[in-house]
DNA sequence: TGAATAAAAGACAAAATTATCCTTAATTAT
DNA sequence: ATAATTAAGGATAATTTTGTCTTTTATTCA
């Protein structure tokens, strides 16, 4: 579905809504352990987030790191797509096909119209704050994180 | 949503099925006109697509080419995409975890939950035989063969 | 001010995808 | 049989994506 640039775009987004807050910040590390990226791979990744604080803001120096306002996560989940270059994902033709429109469809145009409707729903009506309110995802980062802890 | 190697391969077979019969063939270069992908590409794509003659059937010499049989066009479209090696692509977590599952959801799976389905439902529930079906498709491939067409 | 910390930025490297070219094998027609 | 045609197969190259390493800049604290 999207380049794994962006996949993990999605999940340190998701991540840093969780753990983060204006005081308590979460470092590149943690971010790069939690989301399973390579720590150099994901400050690209970050930076790419961080240009002008738009999604994630970003603070340097001691006690430094990342975090979210209230306001960027009211962000539909789409504005993560945009920093990463590829909301065009969501409007695509399944065949690659620019042309294809409603006036001008590919085969598969009218079968395929309706995940690309529920795909666009996904991303726009739900905010990055709604999205990273489940709780089992926070389990599992940290059982993957500490492997050996018992039990 | 998938690689462009397969976006040909949909396209090439969808083609294909409109434009062949066992006794008409269409000739590679022809083929890749259509779908406007390089020829010496296609040609990679077409063997993918050809061997064993399981999706399309391909034969050598003057007046060979690619064909399709019936039997063929009431394969599932899945079918290409389980030729081109990536099926996985209908079943895949939207943040690329191997581990999210029902019982283990990653943030987003419950609301992507329905898109997947829908997915998956377009691929295993649609032929290629009916997915070809569309007449818009061949008149636009002829608009584009011949640019400079008058009318 | 100076040292330590943490992200930003830039240059570079590896891997995967996309694309090209050349030779071989199969088929048809002469 | 020989020549012509068309796809198969192999080797190689270009591009994009993914990943790494080093230096610079901003910030904090002593």
């Amino acid at each position: 579905m999207f380049l794994k640039t962006t996949e993990y775009a999605l999940r340190a987004v998701l991540y840093i809504a969780r753990e983060s807050h204006e005081d308590r910040r979460v470092s590149l590390a943690a971010v790069a352990r939690a989301i399973g990226s390579p720590a150099s791979f994901t400050a690209k990744i970050m930076q790419q987030l961080s240009r002008d604080n738009r999604i994630v803001c970003s603070v340097r120096g001691p006690g430094g790191g990342f975090y979210m306002t209230p306001a960027s996560r009211q962000l539909p989940m789409q504005a993560i797509l945009e920093a990463m270059g590829e909301e065009h994902l969501m409007t695509k033709c399944v065949l690659g096909l620019r042309q294809c429109s409603e006036k001008q469809p590919c085969p598969m145009h009218e079968a395929y119209q309706p995940v690309k409707a529920g795909l666009m729903r996904l991303f726009t009506h739900h905010t990055i704050g709604e999205m990273a309110g489940e709780p089992e995802w926070r389990k599992r980062l940290q059982q993957k994180r500490r492997p050996g802890l018992k039990r």
